[in-house]
RNA sequence: CGCGGGAUGGAGCAGUCUGGUAGCUCGUCGGGCUCAUAACCCGAAGGUCGGGGGUUCAAAUCCCUCUCCCGCAA
C-alpha cells in the first residue's frame, strides 16, 4: 500500500498543525478534504479570519470543510461522502464523535504534543513548562472516544531547555510532530503499526490555559514563577501589577538573593530583579498596556523602578 | 462600525487638558580621570514633534483626515 491510494482527510486548525499537513501532502497522500474550525472574528476590529490550516489547504487546492459542530448528523453524512480511508487529526479543536471515528478503515490518527499518557488535553505544551518538566515530545495514537486516551503508535521526544518558552517549544514540537506522523504513515503503509495501550495510572491532564493563569504570585519560589512566565509565553502571558497597571513579564531567569516577596531589589540594564518567596527573579522583558515589550534597559530609560517598588 | 492606549533626535519616555525658546534617562562622538572598566567627570553633535489639511499673530499642543504600532476582548 502507498500513500497515493489512501483517501486522506486532515483535521486541524492552528499553526501547530501546518507542518504535519505539509508532511502528508509531500508524502503523496490522496488528500480528499481538510476540516478546520469556522472562520472567526479575530484581532482588532474583529475581522473574520481563516485558520492557518485553511489557508494552506486552499493553497494546495484541497477542499475545505468548516462545520460548526462535527457531531451534527449532516456534518457526519458529508464526511462519509468523501469516503476517507484515513483521518489525521492535529489540534482540530473539536471532539470527534464515535460516528466519525468509525468511518475510516485505517482509523483516525491523532498527533498529540506530549509523551502520552502524560499531559492529555488541550494545553500540553504550556503545562510541561509550567510544571518544570525536562523532557517532552509528541505521540501519535489511534483515536477512541476518550480525550487523548487512544492506543499509542509512534513517539518522538526532546529535551526542554531551562529557559525555553512555550512558543519556542511549540515550534520545535510542530517539527517533530510531522516526523512522528511521517513515520506513522510509513508503518501504516508497511503494515507494521504496533498500537500500545496507555497506562492510565500514569496519565495527567493539561486543561486549557486561561488568562488568569498568568497572574504571578510573588510568594512562590523564583523557579516556579520562572516556569510560569516561560510556560505562558507568548500566550496568554504572565503578568503582575505596577501602580495599578497590568505589567506583562517575559524573558526571565532565576538568581540568588532575598527580600520582601514582590519588591524590586535591583534594576539596571542587566534586568529588573524581583524578590520571590525563595530566590530572585531577573526580568528582561516588560510590557505595559499599549506599549511594546521592552528590554529592562529600555524600560528603565522611560520608567525607573526604584529599589523597594512593590509589584502585584 | 467591539472597547481603549500610542507615534516627539539612534532607544525608551515627559511635555498636549490650561497654544508662545524642544526637555528627561540612556546611547553615540570628543576630551579627562584610572592599572583598568559596561564606572566616574567635562563637553558636543543629533529632532520636518508619523503624513496631509484646517483654525490662529503663533500649533508637538486645538479641529478634521490618512497611515502604522500596541493592550483588552474574542
Amino acid at each position: 500500500m502507498t500513500p497515493e491510494n489512501i483517501r486522506t482527510v486532515f483535521m486541524g486548525t492552528p499553526e501547530f498543525a501546518l507542518s504535519t499537513l505539509e508532511g502528508l501532502i509531500e508524502a503523496g497522500c490522496n488528500m480528499v478534504g481538510v476540516y478546520t474550525q469556522p472562520d472567526r472574528p479575530k484581532g482588532r476590529g474583529k475581522k473574520l479570519a481563516a485558520s492557518p490550516v485553511k489557508e494552506l489547504a486552499l493553497k494546495h487546492d484541497i477542499p475545505v470543510f468548516q462545520p460548526l459542530k462535527l457531531r451534527n448528523p449532516e456534518a457526519v453524512a458529508e464526511l462519509e461522502t468523501l469516503k476517507p480511508d484515513l483521518i489525521v487529526v492535529v489540534a482540530y479543536g473539536q471532539i470527534l464523535p464515535k460516528a466519525v471515528l468509525d468511518i475510516p478503515k485505517y482509523h483516525c490518527i491523532n498527533v498529540h504534543a506530549s509523551l502520552l499518557p502524560k499531559y492529555r488535553g488541550a494545553a500540553p505544551i504550556n503545562k510541561v513548562i509550567v510544571d518544570g518538566e525536562k523532557e517532552t515530545g509528541v505521540t501519535t495514537m489511534l483515536m477512541d472516544v476518550g480525550l487523548d486516551t487512544g492506543d499509542m503508535l509512534v513517539k518522538r521526544s526532546l529535551e526542554i531547555g531551562p529557559n525555553e518558552t512555550a512558543g519556542e517549544l511549540h515550534d520545535r514540537l510542530a517539527v517533530i510532530g510531522r516526523d512522528a506522523m511521517d513515520e506513522t504513515l510509513r508503518q501504516l503503509c508497511a503494515g507494521t503499526l504496533t498500537p500500545e495501550k496507555q497506562d492510565d495510572s500514569l496519565s495527567c491532564y493539561a486543561g486549557m490555559m486561561k488568562k488568569e493563569d498568568g497572574l504571578i504570585d510573588w510568594a512562590q519560589d523564583a523557579q516556579v514563577v520562572h516556569n510560569q512566565v516561560r510556560g505562558l509565553d507568548p500566550w496568554p502571558g504572565a503578568y503582575t501589577y505596577l501602580d495599578g497597571d497590568v505589567l506583562k513579564i517575559a524573558a526571565t531567569s532565576v538568581a540568588e538573593g532575598e527580600g520582601a516577596a514582590g519588591t524590586v531589589v535591583g534594576a539596571d540594564k542587566t534586568g529588573v530583579r524581583i524578590a520571590c518567596g525563595q530566590g530572585v527573579l531577573v526580568i528582561d522583558g516588560l510590557q505595559l498596556p499599549g506599549k511594546k515589550r521592552l528590554s529592562a534597559a529600555n524600560f528603565l530609560s522611560g520608567r525607573p523602578l526604584p529599589v523597594g517598588t512593590k509589584l502585584g
